[in-house]
DNA sequence: CATATTAATCGTAATATTGCAATGAACAAA
DNA sequence: TTTGTTCATTGCAATATTACGATTAATATG
């Protein structure tokens, strides 16, 4: 086994856990908020800022951007990466209603 | 390899992936859904609900009382099992810093 | 052209996660 | 006591994830 049976469970609920999982590794949580720290894009100095290796670095930027959650474009040498905004926006909205929910009426009955 | 290097990264972000583990599986998403959505608390049902095996539904609860997001309590023969509405508001807090960064000053420039 | 720089990809090893059959523990009911 | 019910735990197999050395690809720079 081992294999997520993704086809019992709703697209929604696929897509809320596809996107939790992008941030169930501290070190893309990491390379996100460096994202949005840093005035401009990031040019290659993940690897310094995060103490990992390389393809290590490179593997993670690899799923952020299949996700859509950022993105980068060759520029010389180096490749520039950035927060996708749009996705970034839509990715609230999905996982929102979810975090949301409305606990007013839950009674802690256990 | 395969072992995630926790102690290069700071409490905030091994919390906040530890969290987003919680989110990670749409079981999970499905059992948290699920305990949202009835009245009162579960009390075995969500075997049927959802399309897992028993021991498989039981492992997954078993990971989100450890994170605290639900409570169990035994109940007769059964166990009874609803959200922690403290621990719930604990993570929205958690990870809204994180998810709410301002996005407003990013120049999408790549 | 030769060399350096940067980042992706490949290959591989180690650990983690997922799923379930079998079993066990606790309790209720006959 | 015996039987049935319910859920946790154990043990195991299969897949996924994480990490990195080695290599490759692309482009600068001398």
């Amino acid at each position: 086994m081992g294999l997520t049976k993704s086809e019992i469970f709703t697209v929604q609920q696929n897509k809320i856990s596809l996107l939790a999982k992008a941030f169930a590794h501290p070190a893309r949580v990491a390379i996100l908020q460096h994202l949005f720290n840093i005035d401009t894009c990031v040019c290659g100095d993940l690897v310094n800022e995060i103490g990992l290796a390389q393809p290590t670095i490179s593997q993670h930027l690899k799923e952020l951007k299949q996700l859509g959650l950022i993105q980068g474009n060759i520029e010389g040498t180096s490749v520039c990466y950035c927060i996708n905004k749009e996705n970034w926006t839509n990715m609230k909205e999905t996982l929102s209603p979810f975090l949301n929910q409305d606990l007013s009426k839950k009674v802690t009955c256990c």
